[in-house]
DNA sequence: TGCTTGACTTAGCATTGATATT
DNA sequence: AATATCAATGCTAAGTCAAGCA
């Protein structure tokens, strides 16, 4: 068992402030008739009121969900007169919190002030904790908030109520030599322990799925700089023995084992497309999503000859957050003939990978290397990807933004590889007119001083190749999470350019012990 | 062995805040 | 000074994976 810390010592969680009722001038009607609610029944009624100016408010699902979920909250009288959701006129709420949300925006510059001042009371009061007496900045120290559950993609229980927690309903976790965090006036905790074995500080249950929620540092602490570089550095061995692994799992394609032939077939997929390992869901639970592991029939199509190539492997599905998986991939033949057979006489919502699941396939990885699991072929294939794009993209001779462009191409090599995607922003084809207008414009005004502008206008070109390149793809995910910060770090110091072009303040943070011990000679 | 739970990382969207533009 | 724009930050849902249990 790992000790993790010596000495944890915290305040405990910042509570949400409670519900405050409506004022006299704003009413809910039922069925055009003016009801007063009870406190309970009119605070839920208030988160719906809040969204509606969303789609999902008009969702079957949600609305189902949210009427079932506010009924329980309400008295014995309102449920019998309130019955039906469509007869509900929650107009002056949402009116109210508009007016609210307005004015907010109107503040004048003293009150946005103290409203930010206040805010940063809270943050210096319950933002630190003293971690073997040093002091680190914790990630997420406020209790969430109640209000509808919204959940990504077709959820099933969206539009439940996620209930308020209670100091009743949270765990502290602290050392025992420490200060007790004390709880609000008049409450208590549900429980204070000392478990020296994990890096939580506070734990509560979610009502919506009954999982756990906690209290943890910020990515900037010591102690997550440490997980994160084990991590890279995890991903770096598996480098060293990376083509061992593809050669056995290439030779495994032809086993007499059905399930050992699927688990080559699986991380084939794994390695070259860099899936997520797909754990099983629970049916009804959650969105229906799949990775690698829990693909079903019906999420790939087989194709002999597809736009020139041979063996080609169309996949379509829904992955983590309900994002789209689409890609063409042509494979080599053993891995086509052995999808062939996989599919043979199933229906299209059973399993790909009937023999195989994630524990399985990660037992056997673990056995190839120490500490090899699914999602380190992610990391690994992320990092060495940018690596290697970022050798082949940029030129020392390149000017700074140029070799901007280069860097932004490269993280979204790996973007693309990992299939991380944002909608495309709202004003999107508004700004980009706006952008190629600017560039216009800028030429035909300053051909005068064309030298000048000439660079002027090469950055602005850039900016708009990379921001038409980046519609749909988020790059911070990677940069974030999979891309090993001493490439990138090594690439300026090699490139000579200024690692703030690259990583923003948060990411110079978390990424502090690289920037540190990097030099430019660093080798993935 | 398979299933459940707990602890932790990864992820996209919403909000905020800084900067550029009018 | 007001407004538009976009990057940074905040939030929390949704994954991964190992350990404990039946």
């Amino acid at each position: 068992m790992l000790l993790f810390c010596q000495f944890l010592e915290h305040k405990g969680p910042y509570f949400p402030p409670e519900y405050q009722p409506l004022p006299d001038n704003v009413h809910f009607y039922y069925d055009g008739k003016k009801v007063k609610l009870s406190l309970a029944a009119e605070e839920v009624a208030l988160f719906f009121a809040q969204m509606l100016d969303h789609e999902y408010t008009t969702k079957k699902v949600f609305r189902e969900n949210f009427f079932k979920d506010w009924r329980k909250e309400m008295t014995q009288e309102e449920r019998l007169l309130i019955k039906d959701l469509d007869k509900c006129d929650f107009g002056e709420m949402h009116a109210m919190h508009t007016a609210k949300v307005e004015a907010r925006r109107n503040m004048s510059k003293e009150e946005k002030q103290a409203l930010k001042e206040a805010n940063q009371k809270i943050v210096d009061e319950y933002g630190y904790c003293l971690l073997d007496h040093h002091k680190e900045r914790i990630g997420n120290f406020k209790i969430e908030p109640p209000g509808l559950f919204r959940g990504r993609g077709e959820h099933p229980k969206q539009g439940m109520l996620k209930k308020r927690i209670q100091p009743e309903d949270v765990i502290i976790n602290c050392s025992k030599e420490s200060k007790i965090p004390v709880p609000p006036a008049g409450y208590h905790w549900k429980e204070v322990r000392h478990d020296n074995t994990v890096t939580w500080l506070a734990s509560w249950t979610e009502n919506i799925q009954g999982s756990i929620k906690y209290i943890m540092l910020n990515a900037n602490s010591k102690l997550k700089g440490e997980k994160d570089w084990e991590k890279y550095e995890v991903a770096r061995k598996l480098k060293s023995c990376v083509d061992g692994i593809r050669n056995q799992y290439l030779l495994d394609l032809k086993s007499k084992e059905m399930g050992v032939r699927q688990r080559a077939v699986a991380l084939y997929f794994i390695d070259k497309l860099a899936l997520r390992a797909g754990n099983e869901k629970e049916e009804g639970e959650t969105a229906d999503t799949v990775g690698c592991c829990s693909l079903r029939v019906e999420h790939i199509t087989l194709h002999e000859q597809l736009e020139g190539s041979e063996c080609v492997v169309e996949f379509d599905f829904l992955g983590k957050d309900s994002i789209r998986y689409y890609n063409k991939v042509p494979v080599i033949k053993k891995v086509f003939k052995n999808l062939k057979l996989f599919m043979e006489n199933k229906q299209p919502g059973d399993d790909l990978f009937d023999r195989l699941s994630t524990s399985l396939l990660n037992k056997h990885l673990s056995s190839l290397m120490p500490g090899l699991t699914a999602k380190v072929f992610r990391t690994y294939n992320a990092s060495i990807t940018l690596q290697q794009q970022l050798k082949e993209l940029t030129n020392q001779s390149d000017s700074v933004a140029e070799k901007l462009l280069s860097y932004n191409r490269a993280n979204r090599a790996v973007a693309i590889l990992c299939n991380h995607q944002r909608a495309p922003p709202k004003t999107f084809e508004q700004s980009m007119a706006n952008l190629q207008v600017k560039v216009c414009v800028l030429v035909e005004r300053k051909k005068a001083a064309v030298k000048r502008c000439e660079e002027q206008l090469l950055k602005m070109e850039v900016q708009a190749t990379d921001r038409e390149e980046n519609k749909q793809i988020a790059l911070g995910t990677s940069k974030l999470n999979y891309l090993d910060p001493r490439i990138s770090v090594a690439w300026c110091k090699n490139m000579e350019v200024p690692i703030e072009k690259i990583y923003n303040k948060t990411q110079r943070d978390k990424f502090a012990w690289a920037i540190d011990m990097t030099e430019a000679d660093f080798e993935f």
